[in-house]
RNA sequence: GCUUCCGUAGUUCAAUGGAUAGAACAGAGCUCUUCUAAGGCUUUGAUGUAGGUUCGAUUCCUACCGGAAGCACCA
C-alpha cells in the first residue's frame, strides 16, 4: 500500500514540478488520515518555496484528478499531506488475505538473495542457559522473516565444539572424573559443568592447571588419542542436550557444522595472512593489527601454536563462501559483548578478500543480567534452561493445561521478540514469564479467540461490505502486515513485527467486543470475513516469530 | 585509561528527522442473560544535563553525568 501512495505522489510531484525528490510515507494518528507524507517539506527546500505553498498544490492536484484510492487529500499543519484510503481498498484487500491464506504478507524484496543465519551456537562443554535463549530466538525469527521476504535461508548452527576448553574439560574429567559415571548419569551434561566449574576453582590456586589445559587443547589439535576420545564423549553428551531443547523449543537448522570442522582449513589462512603481510608474529603468536589501532589486535594462533576462534571464524566464512558463492550474506546472530571481535573479524575478511563491508552482518543482542549480580558459567551460578521452560510451563498452567507447554515457550519467547534486541535484559521470572499485557500469551489468546468465534459461527464469512459500514481499525491494520514484515526484514528487527501484531491484536479484541455477532444482520458475514482475515495475518506472524497460534486456550 | 552500546511515565518497553512522545504492567473508575472478561473502555503519569545543526530533534553532532559490555594467548 506504502508503495502505491508512494507512486501516486511521485506522478503528481513529476507532473508539477518535473522533480525527482526522495520522500517517506508514514501512519499518522488516524484523525490525520491512514498515510502521510513529508513530501512537502522536502520539496520546498528544493524548490525554495514554502511547504504549506506545495502540499496546497499537490492537494489541487489530487482534487481535480479523481484519485481511484484516496477519498480525501488534506494539508495539515506546516505541510503535512495526509492521505485518506478509499473504503472499498480495505475490504479488496481482505479479498487477497482470504484468497492468499499463508501466503499473504510474503514479498520478494529479497528474492534471489542468499542469506546464512547463524544463530543459537552454544558452546559444548557449557550448559544451556538463558544466555542461549536470545541468539536462539531472535536468530530463527529473523531467519523466518528473511525467508518470507523470499531470500534462500541458510540456518546454520556454528556450534562451539573446538578451543582451550576442551583442553580444560579434558584435564578435569581426567583429575576428577570418572567417564564411566559420566556416561551412566542421568544429567551428564550437568556432571560435565560440575567439572568444569571444579576446574576453575582450583586453577585459581594452581595456576599450572592453565597450562596443562592448552597443552591438552594443543594435543587435541594434534590428533591425540586420549583427547579426542575425552573430546567426543563431551561432543556427544552436549548434542543430545542441545536437540532436546531445541525440540522443545521448535527451533530447527538446515546446517550445523562444529568449529571442529574447520581445523584443517586454517593453516591456509594464517599463510596467506602473513605472506600479504596482514598478520605479524608478535611475542610468538600470530596477530592481525589494524591501521593507526583502529582496534586492537585480532590474535589468530597462540605462542603455543593452538588456533583461537578468531581464526576458525575466518576459515568458517572463507567455506561458507566457497560452498554458497561469493554473494551469500552472512549474518552472526551474536552476543553484544562480541562486538569487538566482529568488527575485527569483519575488517580482517575484508583483507583477505573473504568478505566485503556490504555481506557481513553480526545482530549483537545485549545480555541478561542478574539482579544478584553476572551469570557465569565458571563460576557456576548459572539458570539452566530447561529450568526457565518448566517454570514457564507451570506458570502457563493457570491457562487450560494442554496448552500450558506452548503457552509458556510462546511467553519466554515474545518477552524477547517485542523488544529491539540491542538492549540488555534484566532477568526477573514476572517480566519474562509475563502471561498478561503485551505478551505472547495474550496473542495467543486473541488467535485463540477468533479460531472460536469462526468455529462457532453458523454462517461462512462473506467478504460483501454492509451498507452504512464505517471501516475499522482492524480492516486498516491488516492491510499494513506486508509492509511491516518488510521493514523487518530490512532493519533485521523481528521486534517490528511484534509490535504490530499487538497493534492488530489490540484493534480485533476492541473489534470484537463492540461488534458482536448475533442475530442474522446483514453485517454478520462481513465481521466473519474480518474475523478470518485476522486469524490469518496473525497465525502467519506467530508463525514468524517462532510461536504457536493456539486453537483453543 | 581507551572503545562500543544503552539512559523515555513508579516499572518494562515503542516512536524509518515530523504533528498533541505511544503501549503494557502497577494505581483509580467503569464493563459479561449474546460466538473466549486471561478481554474492552475511561483515567493519573516520562525524553539524564548543557550546548549545536534543522522549518522541525527522543532520533544527528559535541561535552558532561549515570548504567552495561569489551580491550593479547577464553568463546
Amino acid at each position: 500500500m506504502k508503495e502505491i501512495i508512494k507512486t501516486e505522489i511521485d506522478k503528481a510531484v513529476k507532473e508539477l514540478y518535473r522533480k525527482e525528490v526522495v520522500f517517506s510515507i508514514e501512519y499518522p494518528e488516524s484523525k490525520f488520515g491512514d498515510y502521510s507524507s513529508n513530501i512537502a517539506f522536502v520539496l520546498s527546500k528544493v524548490l525554495g518555496v514554502t511547504s504549506t505553498e506545495v502540499a496546497k498544490k499537490i492537494v489541487d492536484f489530487f482534487g481535480q484528478s479523481n484519485s481511484k484510492i484516496f477519498k480525501k487529500v488534506e494539508v495539515a499543519g506546516p505541510g503535512f499531506l495526509n492521505f485518506f484510503v478509499k473504503d472499498e481498498i480495505f475490504s479488496k484487500n481482505l479479498d487477497s488475505i482470504l484468497k492468499l491464506g499463508k501466503k499473504y504478507g510474503q514479498s520478494k524484496i529479497n528474492k534471489g538473495k542468499k542469506i546464512i543465519v547463524e544463530y543459537s551456537s552454544p558452546n559444548i562443554a557449557k550448559p544451556f542457559t538463558v544466555g542461549h535463549l536470545r541468539s536462539t530466538i531472535i536468530g530463527d525469527a529473523l531467519a523466518n522473516i528473511l525467508n518470507a521476504t523470499g531470500a534462500k535461508v541458510i540456518r546454520d548452527n556454528h556450534i562451539g565444539d573446538w578451543g582451550t576448553q576442551f583442553g580444560k574439560m579434558i584435564v578435569a574429567i581426567k583429575k576428577w572424573g570418572n567417564v564411566n559415571e559420566i556416561k551412566k548419569s542421568k544429567e551428564p551434561v550437568k556432571d560435565l559443568v560440575a567439572l568444569y566449574v571444579k576446574f576453575h576453582e582450583e586453577a585459581e590456586k594452581d595456576k599450572t592447571l592453565d597450562d596443562e589445559a592448552r597443552n591438552w587443547f594443543t594435543k587435541l589439535e594434534k590428533k591425540d588419542k586420549e583427547a579426542t576420545k575425552l573430546w567426543k564423549l563431551c561432543v556427544e553428551l552436549s548434542s543430545k542436550e542441545f536437540q532436546k531443547i531445541y525440540k522443545r523449543l521448535g527451533v530447527s537448522f538446515d546446517t550445523a557444522v562444529g568449529e571442529s570442522f574447520f581445523e584443517d582449513k586454517m593453516k591456509v589462512i594464517v599463510d596467506e595472512a602473513l605472506e600479504k603481510g596482514i598478520a605479524k608474529v608478535s611475542e610468538g603468536a600470530t596477530l592481525v593489527f589494524f591501521e593507526n589501532d583502529k582496534y586492537s589486535p585480532l590474535m589468530l594462533l597462540k605462542s603455543d601454536g593452538s588456533s583461537l576462534y578468531a581464526l576458525r571464524d575466518l576459515a568458517t566464512d572463507k567455506w561458507r563462501k566457497k560452498k554458497y558463492g561469493k554473494d551469500v550474506v552472512i549474518i552472526n546472530e551474536v552476543g553484544a559483548e562480541q562486538s569487538l571481535h566482529f568488527k575485527q573479524l569483519f575488517e580482517t575478511e575484508k583483507l583477505l578478500g573473504i568478505s566485503n563491508s556490504n555481506d557481513r552482518f553480526h545482530i549483537a543482542h545485549g545480555l541478561y543480567s542478574f539482579k544478584e549480580g553476572k551469570m557465569s558459567t565458571r563460576k557456576g551460578n548459572v539458570i539452566w534452561l530447561e529450568e526457565v521452560l518448566e517454570e514457564a510451563k507451570k506458570r502457563a498452567e493457570v491457562f487450560n493445561k494442554d496448552v500450558a507447554e506452548e503457552v509458556g515457550i510462546g511467553a519466554i519467547k515474545f518477552n524477547d521478540l517485542k523488544r529491539d534486541s540491542t538492549k540488555e535484559i534484566v532477568f526477573d521470572w514476572d517480566e519474562i514469564l509475563n502471561l498478561g499485557g503485551d505478551s505472547g500469551p495474550y496473542l495467543q489468546y486473541s488467535s485463540a479467540r477468533a479460531f472460536s468465534i469462526l468455529k462457532k459461527s453458523s454462517k461462512s464469512p462473506k467478504n460483501i461490505v454492509p451498507k452504512d459500514w464505517q471501516v475499522t481499525d482492524v480492516e486498516k491494520q491488516l492491510i499494513r502486515f506486508p509492509e511491516i514484515l518488510e521493514r523487518s526484514a530490512i532493519e533485521l528487527k523481528p521486534h517490528q513485527l511484534s509490535l504490530y501484531l499487538l497493534d492488530l491484536a489490540g484493534a480485533f479484541n476492541n473489534f470484537y467486543t463492540h461488534n458482536k455477532i448475533i442475530g442474522s444482520g446483514e453485517g454478520e458475514a462481513y465481521k466473519l470475513s474480518i474475523t478470518e482475515a485476522f486469524r490469518i495475518v496473525l497465525s502467519n506472524g506467530l508463525n514468524l516469530l517462532g510461536i504457536k497460534p493456539l486453537k483453543k486456550m
